[in-house]
DNA sequence: ACTGTTTACTCTAGGTAATGCACGAAAGCG
DNA sequence: CGCTTTCGTGCATTACCTAGAGTAAACAGT
C-alpha cells in the first residue's frame, strides 16, 4: 500500500469540502477548528476550491469588533453529477448539482425476465440518463461525471461487472460500453458501496472513522468504513454480511448456503416468516414484496398482533445479525438502510436494540451508535453521484496555490 | 483521522526494516525495487537505520561488471526487545534481540484460582522479566522496550486494562504500576492484536494488505489488519468472532450470550464435543484441556474413530465460521494460530476447507489464502515484542540525514 | 477624522518527505 | 591505465503542512 503526500492532500480536500456540504455557509475558521488542520491550509485549500469554483463566498459574519469573517459555501451552479441506481426491477437516475441536491430524476423500469442482456441495461441506463440530464437542462457531456451502481461484484478500477448473480453477468466491461455513449468520466461500484459512501458524506458516517452501512432491503448486506475511508477487502468483495451465517443448516438461501442473514431479514425471508405465522394473513401479498412490507407496516403500527409476531421474531434475528457486525468491527455507528429499513426500521430498531445487550459485548455496544438512515430520497444513487464528485476532487488542483481570491469587491 | 506526512515515514521505516528482516541481508537497488520506493529514498531510510546502529552493512553481491551491491542486515546485537504473554495460566516472557529471535524465555505459572490481583500480576510480569533479561545478559533497564499482551479489553494509549473478564479487572492502570518497576518503554495490547502483528511482520501477513489471524485456543477470537495496518475498532476492540454467532440459541458461552463460534471451536467447546459424542472415551481429560486436545490429535493421526468425528465435527463449526469472515472481510489471507491450531490445526483446516465452498462466496473465498500459522515459537510474544520495536522505530530519526555512512572500510 | 484594538485572512519562510539527476565510488575488462 | 558498468548518495526540485509575520477589515473611543 504505497501512501503518497498527494493522499494527503486529497484526504484534507474531501474533508473540507465535506464540512462546507454539512455545515452550509462556514467559516475558514470554524473548518480549521473542526479539522484540525492548520487555518493555513485551510485558507490554501479552499482557495484552491474557490479557483475550481466549486465554492464562493456568500456573506460574511460579525466577529464582534474584527474584520468579519467570509463565509464560504458550494456554488450549487458548478455543475452537474449523475448518480445511477441499477436494480433487478429499476434503473433510477438523478442528476445532482454540486451540493449534491436532487435537480431531476428518472426511473425506468426494467422485467427482469425479459431484460437482462448487458447491451439492454446500457440501453435503459443510458436513455434514462439522457432524458434525467435533459430535464436538469443540460446536455449529457455536460456532466462533471457520472457513478453507476449496478448489483453484484464490481472490478472498480478496471470497470468490470465482474459477477452479477441476478443477472448471470461474469466479466462484463460495463464502463467500456457505455463510455460509447457517454463521453464524461464513469465511476462504477455497487449499493453496498455507493450507500456508505452516501452515509460518510451526508449521513450518519459524517466524521466518524469507521461506519457500517447495513443494506436492508431485498437483498441484504453492509457497506464498510474503516479510518474514515470506504473499505473494500481484498477484491471490492467486503461487507457480504448478507451472507453470513445465523442458523446452522437453516433456510435455503439464493447465494446457495444455508442459514444466510438474508434468509431472514431480507424481504423475502420476512415474508417467508409471515407465511409460517399465519398463512392466509391479508397481510401477505403473494409476489408483491413491497406491498407485503407495507401492509406489515401498516398493520404493525395499528397493533395488529400477527405483523407484531412478525416484526419481534425478524428484531430477534436481526439483533443477533447485528451484534455479530458489533462484535468483529467494532464500529462507531451503524446505519440502516434501504426500503425495509425505511418501512419497518423504527420497530425493528427498537425490539432489536432491547436485545443486542444478549448477543453484543457490552463495551463495544455502549460505544456503537445504531441509527436508521436519515437521508432523503435513494442514497445509492447519491453515493453513486458522489464516486462522480470524489473523483472530480482528485482531478482538480495541483499548481495552484497563490493569490486566488485577490478581488474581493467587498460590500461598501 | 488527522494524516501527516510523518506517518508516511514511519511506514516506509517499517516496510524498509521488514523486507531487511524477511530476507536476510539484502541491497538497496533490491529493496526499492520490492517496495516501489525510490533507490534514493530507500538509501536515505537504510541511512537512517544505519545511523541508529540497527542495520549493518554485511558483505557484497557482485553485480556484473559494475560496482557492487552492498547488502544490509539487522546488526542482531543493536538491542533486546522483550514481550509478555500474559495468559489465564501463565506468563510467558521472551528476550529478543533486533531481528526478534528469542535470546531467553521464561515462563512463570499463574493459579487463576488464588492470583487475580493485579499486584499479583503485576509482580510475576516484573519477576519473569528480570529473570529473561538475565538469562539474555542484560539489565532490565537495558531493554529497547517491552510489549505486555493481556487478555481482554485493552486502553491501548492509556495503557489501561479497562476489563479482563478472567480476572474481573476494571480499568486497571496497568502500564502505569508496571512503569514503576520498569523504566523502559512499555507497550500493552491484547493477544488479537499481538498475533496479527506477528503475522503482519514475520508471518503470513508479510507484504499483505488485508489479513485476519484467528486465535483458536481455551478463547477464541480474530486480530485484523486492513490496509496493511493493525485494525483496531472504534475502542480497540474489533475482532471479538469467537463472540459472533454460529447457532441460534445454541451452546452457553462464557460471554453470556448462547450460540457463540468460541462455544464450539474453543477447546472446551471440542471437549464437550468429545464428551457428547463418546462420554466415556480415554482421550477425555476432564479439567484437563491440553491434554484432552493432544490425546484428539494423536488419536486422530492413528485414525481412531472417534477422534475422526470430533475433529470433522469441530471443523464444520469451524467452516461456517471462517466462511462468515471471509464473507465480510474479503482477507488476503486468513491464519489459524494459536495452540488449538499447533495441535489439530491440519486435519481442521484441511476438513475445513472442503467445507468452505458450502458457505463463503465463491470469488472472494477462490482470493483467501487459508494457511496455518508457521511462525516458530509463542507467536504472542512476538507480536508484544513487535509493538516494542514499532514505538523505537517511530521514536527514532528525524534530523538524521547527512553522509551517515561515511567511512566504508571496505575489504582490501 | 483619527487612532488604537480586535479579528480574519494571506504570505512567507521553514520543516518534512519523496524523487530525478548527476556525480563519485567501486568493481571488471581489455 | 583507461573504459565500461553498476551502485550509492548529495543536491535540487517538488509537494505537503504549519508557525508566525504581515495585511485587511471591521469597531470603539477620542
Amino acid at each position: 500500500m504505497k501512501r503518497t503526500s498527494r493522499d494527503i492532500r486529497v484526504a484534507n480536500r474531501f474533508e473540507v469540502l465535506r464540512r462546507i456540504l454539512g455545515a452550509g455557509p462556514v467559516a475558514r475558521q470554524e473548518i480549521a477548528a473542526d479539522t484540525g488542520l492548520s487555518l493555513a491550509t485551510v485558507s490554501n485549500l479552499v482557495g484552491e476550491l474557490l479557483q475550481a469554483d466549486l465554492l464562493e463566498e456568500v456573506g460574511y459574519q460579525d466577529s464582534g469588533g474584527g474584520r468579519p469573517r467570509a463565509l464560504v459555501a458550494v456554488r450549487r451552479s458548478a455543475g452537474m453529477l449523475a448518480g445511477v441506481d441499477v436494480a433487478e426491477t429499476y434503473v433510477h437516475v438523478e442528476i445532482f448539482d454540486t451540493a449534491l441536491r436532487v435537480l431531476a430524476s428518472v426511473e425506468e423500469p426494467l422485467h427482469p425476465s425479459q431484460e437482462s442482456s448487458p447491451a439492454q441495461i446500457v440501453a435503459h441506463i443510458v436513455s434514462s440518463l439522457r432524458a434525467a440530464a435533459d430535464r436538469a437542462g443540460v446536455g449529457p457531456e455536460g456532466l462533471m461525471g457520472v457513478g453507476v451502481s449496478v448489483p453484484g461484484q464490481i472490478d472498480r478500477a478496471g470497470g468490470v461487472s465482474v459477477f452479477a448473480p441476478n443477472w448471470d453477468w461474469h466479466d462484463v466491461p460495463l464502463r467500456a460500453q457505455l463510455a460509447e455513449h457517454i463521453g464524461v468520466p464513469l465511476y462504477l461500484d455497487n449499493p453496498l458501496r455507493a450507500g456508505v459512501l452516501a452515509e460518510l458524506w451526508f449521513g450518519a458516517g459524517r466524521g466518524r472513522d469507521d461506519v457500517a452501512v447495513l443494506t436492508l432491503g431485498t437483498g441484504v448486506g453492509a457497506g464498510l468504513a474503516v479510518r474514515g475511508q470506504l473499505y473494500r477487502g481484498a477484491t471490492n468483495s467486503a461487507g457480504e454480511w448478507g451472507h453470513t451465517n445465523l442458523v446452522m443448516d437453516g433456510r435455503p438461501c439464493r447465494c446457495g448456503s444455508h442459514g444466510c442473514v438474508e434468509a431472514y431479514v431480507g424481504a423475502p425471508g420476512i415474508m417467508a416468516r409471515l407465511r409460517e405465522i399465519a398463512p392466509d394473513s391479508p397481510l401477505l401479498r403473494p409476489g408483491d414484496q413491497t406491498a407485503t412490507i407495507d401492509a406489515l407496516a401498516s398493520a404493525y403500527h395499528a397493533g395488529d398482533p400477527v405483523a407484531t409476531a412478525v416484526v419481534a421474531e425478524t428484531a430477534r434475528y436481526l439483533a443477533v445479525a447485528i451484534a455479530d457486525l458489533i462484535n468483529i468491527l467494532n464500529p462507531e455507528v451503524v446505519v440502516l438502510s434501504s426500503w425495509v429499513a425505511a418501512k419497518l426500521g423504527e420497530p425493528l430498531l427498537a425490539r432489536a436494540r432491547a436485545l443486542l445487550g444478549r448477543h453484543a459485548l457490552s463495551r463495544p455496544l455502549a460505544n456503537t451508535e445504531i441509527v436508521l438512515c436519515r437521508i432523503e430520497g435513494n442514497p445509492v444513487s447519491l453515493g453513486a453521484a458522489t464516486f462522480a464528485l470524489e473523483g472530480y476532487l482528485e482531478r482538480i488542483g495541483g499548481q495552484v496555490t497563490a493569490a486566488a481570491t485577490r478581488p474581493r469587491g467587498h460590500r461598501r
